[in-house]
This record gives structure tokens, sequence and C-alpha cells, in this order.
DNA sequence: AGGGTAGGTGTACGCTGTACACCAGGTCAA
DNA sequence: TTGACCTGGTGTACAGCGTACACCTACCCT
């Protein structure tokens, strides 16, 4: 008998599934084409048949980190919209702390793949259920931008993107010369001494609620885009 | 005498703004260290002498945009912070729309400038002038999150990077799938007949104008974010 | 029996950032 | 005046990237 040491046979999800182990393990530029191939015990160009460039893969990463997504729940009651609304996001937040990488490949995406859409057809139906007339829901929207991925951009940490600790011709800057941020810093360290750098997870809740606060807002009092 | 073909010394401005110049023309793709260097005349590696490598040079540019802004508006009388703040966003905006580069070269830094920390500053400062707590400034400098350098996240328009128009092999999704987008998208297009596309502008104001106002409610109730 | 196709291989190209050695010209101290 | 040093530009080289293209093999279907 012809001993068979065939390796289990690629395909698309095999393909992404080792992408995003390989991500979630080394970070998003430790998925090079190659080093995939390798970690798939394959010539780089066999990847070529399962995605059409590293572009596409990227795209069914993400794909893939929205199917993880929780489904929307169930919308009850007046204002109830607003409870589902959160929760969705939220769940997609989670996801998104599950996959460190996610943030900065969603960032970069242009395409609106089915799962994307399907995303923002979610929240969408959520507001449009609640009541919310479609201008306002299409505006409310592009006022929670990115956030409907469970993230806001960072403002004061640094360390997102690959933490290069390299020397730098340019001296660190005077704090000094900043005395309303070094306020603002002197505030938060007196109200979390033990902390090391913001709590995201507060910054994001309270900004969801600033949005969705005004948005609930100007539902109720009928705004119109037509002033 | 001797003819002397001198090429006008390179210093760390003059290559920054080289860059700066080819990223408008070409896109910040276009900006590699080889392309740079030919357009100065100049072996790629000479630019080494001036900048410490790519992310620095990035950072430059981005430092270099900073310093068109206009300078921050005396704010004036009660409830001027929020005309103040205003302002000096919009002036950042309109940079950033001047060089259509900004947005990804922005968001792709990690590193905090002084440049980029002064102009958290200046805005830190209004609010702080504002009688804002340094509590809810800091929550609120969070919530502007990037809007602070001009732009929102997109969400429907596509065409933001290289506008690839390649042919992939997902077919386009059907828009039945998506009736609450749809919804949406027709009632904008019933708004505004001859529009490709949303209204950045409106989106930003609006965006801008529920975030301020949520803040300045908060303001107003004695906002703490130990509740 | 034979053609088509799906999937994996191998080679090659052009592009990237940048390390390293070198070298010319100017400045400055001995 | 001489020699050391520094500044800035050069040339070569390397490793890594995405991917075009030709090929080859094994299977399915008629």
């Amino acid at each position: 008998m012809t001993s068979r040491p065939t390796r289990e046979p690629l395909s698309r999800p095999v393909v992404v599934a080792a992408a995003v182990a390989l991500a979630d393990a080394e970070g998003l530029d430790a998925v090079s084409m190659r080093r995939l191939a390798e970690r798939l015990g394959v010539v780089p160009m066999a990847l070529y048949k399962h995605v059409a460039d590293k572009d596409d893969l990227v795209d069914a990463m993400v794909d893939q980190l929205i199917a993880e997504l929780d489904p929307p729940p169930p919308p009850s009651g007046r204002d109830g919209w607003l409870a589902a609304v959160r929760g969705t996001i939220r769940s997609a937040r989670a996801a998104v702390l599950r996959h460190p990488w996610a943030r900065r490949a969603i960032e970069t995406r242009t395409r609106r793949t089915p799962a994307v859409l399907g995303h923002m057809e979610t929240l969408t139906q959520l507001f449009l259920a609640g009541g919310l007339s479609p201008d306002l829901t299409h505006h409310a929207m592009h006022l929670l931008g990115n956030r409907i991925w469970g993230f806001s951009p960072e403002l004061f940490n640094a360390p997102v993107g690959p933490t290069s600790a390299r020397s730098r011709r340019t001296p660190p800057p005077d704090p000094a010369h900043y005395p309303g941020i070094l306020a603002i810093a002197a505030d938060a360290t007196a109200r979390r001494p033990d902390a090391t750098g913001c709590d995201e997870d507060f910054e994001f809740d309270f900004a969801l609620d600033v949005i969705l606060t005004g948005v609930a807002r100007l539902h109720a009092q009928g705004w119109d885009s037509t002033r």
C-alpha cells in the first residue's frame, strides 16, 4: 500500500483561517503570502488558487471576524432600538478585542464585502425598526463611523501598531509645553491612580453614549436634514 | 571660472517638502525613498542623512501639514469655546482636504510628535478655557477621536485609497439583500437627486454638531466621570 | 481513451526599505 | 600648515515583498 503523506488540501476557508491564526499569533505584518504559505506547508503561489490577491485575503479575514459576531438581539419595546444597537456594537467590540489585528485591517479596507454590508444592514435595520427616519438613520451611521466595528481611534495611547521602540533623532517632547494635556492627565491619574494609560472601554462606552443619546434626542424632536 | 553645477543642497525641510509635493501629485503610495530621491536628483541613501527612516519622513510630512493650520481663534464670551473648537477643527479639515494623502498618513501614525501634541494641546486649552473640567475635556477629546484632524471614517463611499478597479472573484453584492441600506440610499437620493455619494461635508459638520452639543449639555449639567 | 480542469510547483521580475563601506570637501585645533 | 574630524552624498548589496507566467500532475467526465 502506498503511504500517502498527503497534506490536508487547501481551500479558501483553510487559507483564511490560517491567516487569521497567524495574525492572532504574530500580528498583521507577519501575514505575508510567503510566511502564510510556509505555515501551510505549501509554495507561496499555491495560495493564489484560493484568494485573488493579498487584498482579497485580508478582506476575507475581516469577513471571517464578522462571522463571529453575535446575531442582533431582538429589539423590544419603545427605545429598545437603543439597547439593541448598543448590544450589536458591543459584540463587534468584543470581536476586535479578541483579534488585535482587526482594527488596522478594518481601517485599511476599501471594499464593502457582503459581510461588511451585512453588519451595516443589521444596524440600519435596528434604527429603522426603532422608528427613526431613513434620513436620521443615514446620518447616525456616519456619525458612528468606525465605532460600529467596536473601536474608536486612539488619541493618547501610543502602542497600537508595532511598538517600534527605535531611537529617533527627535528628542522626546517636553511635558511643560503642554499644560492642558498635562492637566487632564493629572486629573485622570488622580481618579485612577493605579492605571496605565486611558481606560479604552470607558472611552468607548462614553462615546457611544453621547452619540446615541444625541441621536435619540434628534429623533424625539423630529429632526430632518433639510432644515 | 569653474562652472558649478551644484544642486541646491538637501536638508530635512527640503526633503519633507518634496515628499509632500510628491504625495500631493501622485498619492502617498508614490512616496518611496527611491522615487523621492530621484525627484531630488540624488541617490536614495542620501535621504537618510536627513530623515531617520521612512516612518520618520511620514511623521514629518504630517507635521508640515499641521504647520499649515490656522492659529486658534481667540475664544470670546460664554460658549465661545464651542465656536473656537469648531473653527480649529474646521481648519484641520481644510488642510486634509488640500492634501488627500493626509487622511491615510495620519491614521497610520503611532508617534505623538510635538506638532501633533500641539494641535491636541490647542483643543484641550479651548475646552478648559471654556470652563469644562479636565475630566470632561479628557473624554471629549477621546470622543472626537480622529475628527480633530478634520475627517471622519468613510462608511458608504468607496474611493478613498487607490481605486483599484480590478475584477474580483466575488460577485458584486445584491442590493435586494440590504433593504435597510437601500431605504436610506433611496431617501438620500430623493433629497439630493443630482448627487453622487454622500455629502461628506454635511456628515462631518453633523457629527461635530452632535458631539459638541452633547459635550456642552454634559458640561451644563456638571457631568463627572465618577458617577 | 482522451480532453478539461483544479490545484500545487518553480522560476523570475520589479519593487520596497535600509545596512554598510566609502569618499570628497569644509572646519577647526595644534 | 598640517592633520583630524565631521557633514553630506555615493555605490553596492541584501532580504523581503506581491505576483505574473509556464508547467506539471491527478482526477473527473464524456
